[in-house]
RNA sequence: GGCGCGUUCUUCUAACGGUUAGGAAACCGGUUUCUCAAUCCGGAGAUGGCAGUUCGAUUCUGCUACGCGCUACCA
């Protein structure tokens, strides 16, 4: 026993690493799907393996055009590439599971075959009915190893009825038939043991009257068939895991089944529940990866990428809700990732998503970025407001002021000021710094700014310091309102950096601009 | 209701029988500065409860409470 073991665990080492990410197109891909996917690549990297995209779209009325397309889209912008799948090419295709439909049916007829399903005729209808007899009574209908014998199947109908069904073209379910009293226990990869009893377990349809398998029967076959070695998916599908580890055994493929890891959920930042996708609104940060408009209803919801987040700071942030390396390292690039990564280091319990904390992940590699490229990507937003600027001053200007950003969109926010004059003035700043005699001692400072000659900040500020030294000014009473002329607010960087990127002649018009204008 | 999973500062988490229970975000205070932010330094802040095992439990076991998930011819 101890040495089939052995020659079983060995040969599934030997087996190259494969998982999958198989989503269903039912709308755009939520963040937690996105974190799955990067967990299941981040595994299959670490492994020298293989990440393959297989759409799960078994139920043809759930469809939402678009979804598969935002679903590639999304995997691209975060770099979590397939090596094989919808888009992607491989040969263990097709990668959609409608495109596969011919090949699950054998599959089922396997199972019956050897008495592990059987064809059920009731109707949804009269499903429903039982479900709502046993609600009045407070109790929950189950077809389960309790009731079956009781319903309409290829277990209480004689053969020859059940052949006669079949042929007249009626309308019938295959349902697994769970065995009786057996423990299932199973080691999983991030939650250790778990065990289950099939008396608790009901006879889960296996496939649909309308010729399609459900998504327990279709993603034991393709893990199968795709040679899938480990299945790293979400806590919700742990209560039907004992369904698939039964469904291999009675098909006969126990041997090369994967092993399977259930990911914690990721919940709302407040309140109770999992992540949806009103909750985004609510607070005011994104669910998905990219923006989705919905082609019915019309609405739309942000994404990261259109709300300026960095996809490394996005799966940065992503990679660290419910995995930790360990260590006290917190960025990580993908490779970092990869070379990290580890299964049994994924936390057992739901982490609360803490958009806080992704502003932050961004603010990080914004911060890591140079003048140069960050300039490159604010210009079109400058262009869009119909501003140009040379490169060379551009970078200039956003290597003053990009450490209190943390989104390329914050960069005018900080430096709106140096490509146009302010139009109105920081009342409270106006209030508590512009005194009486502030006028007259700015128009001072204009005729000595006058006079400076070489017009660099170094310059300006010695010309100045002595100006003040000598007049006994106080440095604040000046500098603020000065301040106050050239940017209309009360923040920003050094004042005679200021005044040397935006040149001689604005520096004084905007102070005298603001003499004239601001009446206390 | 049944089944399953989970529970360490406000939040994300570390500590896999022996630590003053560590780090990060947020928060507060200080530093710096003409201002705001950043930076830097400091502060406050947690093992749900009850038993048991043990010389010793955040860690192991049981019970309980709470939370979450599943309980469709959805995935």
């Amino acid at each position: 026993m101890l040495s089939l073991c052995r020659i079983l665990i060995s040969k599934i080492m030997e087996r190259k690493v494969r998982v999958r990410f198989a989503p269903s197109p039912t709308g755009p891909l939520h963040m937690g799907g996105v974190r799955t996917a990067l967990f299941n690549y981040l595994f299959a990297k670490k492994h020298g393996g293989d990440f393959l995209l297989r759409i799960e779209d078994t139920d043809q009325n759930r469809f939402v055009p678009g979804a598969e397309e935002y679903i590639i889209e999304s995997l691209k912008w975060c770099g979590l590439v397939p090596d094989e799948g919808v888009g992607f090419g491989g040969e263990l295709g097709p990668y959609r599971q409608s495109e596969r439909k011919p090949m699950y049916k054998k599959y089922a007829d396997l199972l019956i075959e050897n008495g592990f399903a059987y064809y059920a005729f009731d109707t949804a209808e009269e499903l429903d009915e039982f479900r709502k007899e046993a609600e009045a009574k407070k109790e929950v209908f189950s077809y389960d190893l309790h009731t079956r014998n009781n319903l309409k199947n290829s277990l209480t109908l004689s053969s020859e009825e059940v052949q006669a069904r079949l042929a007249s073209g009626e309308h019938y379910v295959i349902r697994f038939k769970m065995p009786e009293n057996r423990d299932i226990v199973e080691e999983d990869l991030i939650r250790g043991r778990v065990s289950f009893n099939t008396n608790q377990l009901d006879d889960k349809v296996l496939f649909k009257s309308d010729g399609m398998p459900t998504y327990h029967l279709a993603n034991v076959v393709d893990d199968h068939l795709m040679n899938i070695t480990h299945v790293i998916r979400g806590e919700e599908w742990l209560p039907s895991m004992p369904l698939h580890i039964l469904l291999y055994e009675s098909l006969g493929i126990s041997e090369t089944r994967p092993r399977f890891s259930h990911l914690p959920l990721i919940l709302k930042p407040e309140g109770k529940g999992k992540l949806s996708k009103r909750d985004g609104d609510k607070m005011g940060f994104p669910v998905f990866p990219l923006l989705w408009k919905d082609s019915v209803t019309g609405e739309s919801y942000r994404g990261y990428r259109e709300d300026g987040y960095f996809p490394e700071a996005f799966v940065n942030m992503l990679a660290l809700l419910g995995w930790n390396s360990g260590t006290e390292q917190e960025f990580f690039s993908m490779d970092e990732l990869i070379e990290s990564f580890d299964l049994s280091r994924v936390v057992k319990s739901g982490a609360r998503f803490d958009p806080e904390k992704a502003k932050w992940f961004n603010r990080h590699y914004l911060q890591q970025k140079s003048a140069a490229e960050l300039a490159g990507l604010f210009l079109p937003i400058l262009t869009e407001k119909g501003i140009t600027a040379e490169q060379q001053q551009l970078e200039h200007i956003v290597g003053m002021i990009k450490e209190r950003c943390e989104f390329v969109k914050d960069i005018w926010t900080q430096a709106h000021f140096f490509f146009q004059a302010p139009e109105s003035y920081d009342e409270k700043t106006m209030k508590s710094k512009w005194k009486p005699d502030t006028a007259e001692k700015l128009q001072a400072i204009s005729e000595l700014l006058e006079t400076v000659t070489e017009w660099k900040a170094e310059a300006i500020k010695e010309t100045f310091s002595a100006f003040m030294t000598a007049k006994e000014w106080g440095f604040g009473a000046v500098m603020v309102p000065i301040r106050l002329a050239l940017v209309g607010g009360s923040s920003g960087p050094d004042l005679f950096e200021i005044c040397e990127l935006i040149g001689k002649t604005e520096t004084i018009g905007r102070i005298k601009k603001a003499c004239d204008t601001i009446q206390l």
